[in-house]
DNA sequence: TTCCAATTTAACCGATCGTTCCATACAAGT
DNA sequence: ACTTGTATGGAACGATCGGTTAAATTGGAA
């Protein structure tokens, strides 16, 4: 038998995803990659394949921590609390890191979606699993009483999916705390 | 004397901004514009300067348009049909091109914004007129009494800005026209 | 201890990157 | 007609791009 890989594919699927998380992927070369995982080009290529390969898994990784997180906010928060705290999160994030990162995703849709249809698949299914966790949302709020009757739910959702991402451009351009809060403010203002 | 050169600066500086505003600053080489504008590279050089000169200018073109736009819906229109109007046209350039551009500023802003503190700043500002736009709008449908005396207009613009931005994101992932309008819609329904 | 097989390493590939240089073309002033 | 001086087209720069390959290295199996 051969031996073990001396580095955790894991370990550096998610190097390489924050890499290309904080400066896309045309500005991310190769050489970046390598030393930012600290594992050698062919090493690299032989794990995941081509810089494309790369970055889809590491789409795919970032999609999946994604989801994990949706789905233990929707568990343990009630569903006003749950978008209360998926907006801040990104706003604590947006105004700790030197250079905002906003979301990956969010990030990818704007860079590569237009021009590469396979990722602009990708992009859209978690963009509709991020409507569809909103939508549930409002309908729970609306179940509780805590919004409206005849609130449309799918309405609601897509506009808050919308607040969200425009929150997650201008974490770019302008992270000020204010700014930021005041978006989730009015966006949260759709379930009470 | 010299002789006058063979194209119009301000076509090309046009030319230049389409390129950048479909694919970027990073996936646009020289090489592409040269192609794409037609004139030589030492010609582009010498008229624009280096790669960055040349997008900044573009940039800035972009970024005039907006705002001689902003001012004719502003002054053509009451407050909710300029809003509508400029969600529409957004709208309608994304189902109709193949490869949706979005908004190019939108796109700088994700691109490179957090890495670039020139280009940050205009981004910013531009944002930033595009919210007092939205903000004026607001205080003048709420003086023709179209919406609630009580609305925050900074508040009401931050929210519109913020849906605008995500319309933007969407048109690159999902350009679907039921989506899209179904965000201008409820954003619109701020401001009435 | 020997051998094997996968990993690692570093060198290398052609292509392309952004940028510069230079000989040439050409209109205006003398 | 001739000089002047800038714009042009094209070649070429060194650096880096994404990607590959062959040899050196390694740790477990026999």
């Amino acid at each position: 038998m051969p031996w073990d890989k001396q580095f955790d594919p894991a370990e550096v699927l998610t190097k390489a995803m924050q890499a290309f998380w904080m400066r896309g992927y045309e500005a991310t070369s190769i050489q970046d990659l390598v030393d930012f995982t600290a594992v050698n080009r062919a090493s690299l290529y032989a794990t995941f394949g081509d810089k494309r390969a790369l970055f889809l898994a590491a789409l795919q990784r970032y999609d999946a921590q994604r989801q994990a997180r949706l789905a233990e906010l929707e568990r343990r928060y009630p569903p006003r609390e749950a978008v209360r705290r998926l907006f801040l999160g990104f706003i604590e994030q947006a105004i700790t890191d030197a250079a905002p990162r906003g979301c990956f995703l969010t990030n990818t849709a704007v860079e590569l979606a237009a021009h590469d249809p396979e990722i602009a698949n990708a992009v859209a299914r978690s963009q509709m699993e991020l409507e569809a966790f909103f939508r549930r949302m409002v309908e729970s709020a609306r179940n509780r009483g805590e919004v409206a009757g005849g609130t449309d739910a799918t309405q609601a959702a897509r506009g808050l999916l919308a607040s969200l991402l425009g929150l997650l451009v201008l974490a770019h351009s302008r992270p000020r705390k204010a700014l930021l809060q005041s978006i989730a403010d009015e966006a949260l203002a759709r379930l009470e």
